[in-house]
DNA sequence: CCTGGTTTCTACAACGTTGTAGGCAACGTT
DNA sequence: AACGTTGCCTACAACGTTGTAGAAACCAGG
C-alpha cells in the first residue's frame, strides 16, 4: 500500500539512493534513469517518508505558532498571514493554542512535540522574559508586547506612538473628555501599559489633564468586557465625549453598550480602536484604528525565524517594528458644525 | 545540548532500552533503577526524538485540520474547538489553509507532508467525492455539506431544516417578502445549495410564491459581499420586509447596506444569518442566526478520526449530523404594533 | 587502444527510537 | 539440590531516509 524508496528501486533496477537522488533533485543523474526512477515513483505513487527524513536529517520543516486564542480575530488574521508567508518558503506551520495560561505557555516554549518542529513563533500572554530565558531548545522569533529585549528575536510594533497618535486624532477633532478603555494592571497587561503610556502622553502634549476616572479596566480584551467596561464608565456619570479602546473587539463592545444607552456614535461619543480587524471594516459605524501591518509581522517573524534555523543561533536578538498606519472610519466623523 | 537515550543511559548506568522502558511507562523495572533512570532524565533534561519515535512505530500523535481560510470567523471558531479536543486526547493538530482552491486541496488531501501525520480534518470547498476517491493515504474527516456520502466519515449538520426552521421564523413574525442572500450557482456552493432548498421549502410550507427577484447571489461570502448583495437587491426595487443571509458574514455586510440605505433593522427589514459567529452577538442589532453546535462538530470529527486510525480502516464511511438551534436575537425583533 | 578526468551510480553506515528474543538472578516448589 | 517461574535487564535489528566514500561507466585526447 505505502511504498519506500527500496520498493521504486527495484522497480527502477536501480539503487535506492539512485533514487533519493531523483527525489531531491540531485544533478548527476542520467536523463535516462532519471525518466525510469519518475515513472516508477509514478506507477508506485510513492512519496517520502517525511519521519525518516527528519530523522536523518534533523530537520522537520515544520514550525510552530503558538497563540493565545484562535477565534481572537486578531490572531486568526495574523495566523492567516504567518501560514500563507510560511507556505511560500516550503514550510508547514502547526498552530498551538496556549490559551494565555502559563502551563500551557511553557509547554508550548519548552517544545511542542520536541523535534517535531525547527522552530517556533510564539506569542505570549503570561510569560516574561525571565521564563524564557535558558530555553536553549528551537529557535524561536517572539511576537507581541509581553516581551521585547528578551533572550529571543521579536517583532512588534510601536504601541505607545501608536496610541499617542490615535489620541491626539480625537483631539484633533475637538473632544476633551477621552475616556480609554482596557487599562490593566495585571503582568499580562503589557500592551494596556503601552497603550495607556501613549494615550497619557498625547492628552499631556495637549494640555489636557489626565482623570482617573475616564481610564476603565478590562479584565480580558472580548466583546462582552468593552461592552462592560463602556457600561461602567456611563453608570459613573463621566460623561465622556470620546473613547479610545486598547483593541478592536473592547471598541466593537463599547460601540454595543453606547447603542443600548440610546447614544449615537460618533455624533454623540466618537470611538476608536486598535487592531483593524475584519469587522471593524463593516461594523456599524465603521471603526476608527490602528491597523499593524500584520502581513509585514507575519513576514518579519518568519524571515528571522528561519534565518535562526538556517544559521547563527548565538547571534544577538533582533527586536524589528512592523509600521502602523492610524486609519479614521465613520466612528470618529466630526460632528457637522451647526450653521 | 541536545541529549538521546544513549547519554541518559550512560548516565544511569544502565541500557538503552532500559530508559526507553522508563519512558513508556514500562511495568517490569525495579523502582531503584527507575529512579536512578529519572533523575539522569532530570539532570539532562533529556526529551524524545519524536521524529524518530515516529518512524519506528509509524504513528506520530499529530493530526491536521485543513480549511479554506483561517480568518473566517466561523473556520477559526471550528479550529479552536478542534485543537482543544485533540488536545485532550494527546494529539497536536497541525492547521493547513488550502484557500479553497482545487489544487492545494488536493494536495491536502494526498497527505500534507506524507507520513507526518496520522489523520485529516478536512473542509473541502473545490473538491467532490470523486476527488477524494482512491486516496488510500491517511484517514480522513470530511466536514461541512460539499461532500456528504462521500468515500470517507462525514460531519455535517441539517442544512436544509436549519434554513427551513430560519425562513418559517421569519415568516411566523409576519414578513411575507423574503428575500435570500448568497445563492451560487458554482460547484462550491454545496452549502448555497441545501440552504436555499431550506427557504424555498418554508416558503412553500407557507403558500408563499417564490420569486426569483428576492433571491440575490453572492460570489463567495464575505462581509464585502453580503453588502454588494443588498445594494442591489435594493437598487433593483423588490423592497424586501425581510432577509435571511445564508452565513452570519453576510449578513453582517447586509446590516451594514441597509444601514446605509437609511434603512432600520429590524423595523424596516428584518435580517437572519447562518453560522453563530461572535460577531452576531455584539452587532447593531444583534443578528438572529442559526447556531451549529461547533464544539459538538469538533468533538465528533476527532473521534472518529481517532476511531479510523485506532482501528478499522475498512469499515463503510460514517455519516453524523450535529444538533443546531435556532437563536433569535435583536435583528427580528417583530416590530412593536402601534396602538 | 590506452589514459586520465568526469559523470553516474552503488554499498554502507548512521540518524534515535522501540520490538523481539533472550540472559541472568532470585525465588518458591518439588 | 535441581527445577521451573517470574522479574528485570540487555543486545540486536529494524523503521526509511540521506551523507560519505568509492566503484563503475563514460568520454575525450593522444
Amino acid at each position: 500500500m505505502r511504498h519506500r524508496l527500496k520498493d521504486v528501486a527495484e522497480r527502477a533496477g536501480v539503487s535506492v539512493k539512485t533514487v533519493s537522488n531523483v527525489v531531491n533533485g540531485y544533478q548527476h543523474v542520467r536523463p535516462t534513469t532519471r525518466t525510469r526512477v519518475e515513472q516508477a515513483i509514478a506507477e508506485l505513487n510513492y512519496r517520502p517518508n517525511l519521519s525518516a527524513r527528519n530523522l536523518r536529517k534533523g530537520r522537520t520543516g515544520v514550525i510552530a505558532l503558538a497563540v493565545p486564542e484562535l477565534d481572537i480575530p486578531y490572531f486568526a488574521e495574523l495566523a492567516r498571514h504567518v501560514v500563507t508567508t510560511a507556505a511560500e518558503l516550503g514550510w508547514t506551520v502547526l498552530i498551538d493554542q496556549t490559551g494565555g495560561g502559563p502551563e500551557r505557555e511553557r509547554a508550548a516554549a519548552a517544545g511542542i512535540g520536541d523535534h517535531l518542529i525547527d522552530g517556533l513563533i510564539f506569542s505570549p500572554l503570561a510569560l516574561t522574559a525571565e521564563d524564557l530565558t535558558g530555553l536553549d531548545g528551537t529557535p524561536m522569533v517572539l511576537l507581541g508586547e509581553r516581551v521585547d529585549h528578551g533572550p529571543a528575536d521579536h517583532v512588534g510594533i510601536d504601541n505607545v506612538t501608536a496610541a499617542r497618535e490615535v489620541t491626539a486624532h480625537l483631539i484633533g477633532l475637538g473632544h476633551r473628555r477621552i475616556a480609554a478603555i482596557g487599562a490593566q494592571g495585571t503582568a499580562e497587561g503589557a500592551s494596556a501599559r503601552l497603550r495607556l503610556a501613549g494615550y497619557a502622553a498625547a492628552l499631556a502634549d495637549a494640555g489636557i489633564t489626565y482623570d482617573e476616572r475616564l481610564v476603565a479596566p478590562a479584565p480580558a480584551w472580548h466583546r462582552a468586557d468593552g461592552a462592560a467596561a463602556m457600561r461602567h464608565l456611563l453608570d459613573t456619570g463621566v460623561r465622556p465625549d470620546a473613547v479610545f479602546c486598547f483593541n478592536d473587539t473592547l471598541a466593537l463592545g463599547a460601540l454595543r453598550a453606547l447603542h443600548e444607552a440610546g447614544l449615537r456614535v460618533p455624533a454623540d461619543v466618537a470611538v476608536a480602536g486598535f487592531d483593524d480587524i475584519e469587522d471593524g471594516r463593516f461594523s456599524i459605524p465603521t471603526l476608527t484604528t490602528i491597523a499593524p501591518d500584520k502581513a509585514r509581522i507575519a513576514k518579519l517573524a518568519v524571515e528571522l525565524l528561519a534565518n535562526r534555523i538556517a544559521g547563527d543561533r548565538q547571534a544577538p536578538p533582533k527586536e524589528l517594528t512592523a509600521p502602523h498606519y492610524l486609519t479614521p472610519r465613520e466612528s470618529t466623523t466630526p460632528p457637522p458644525t451647526p450653521t
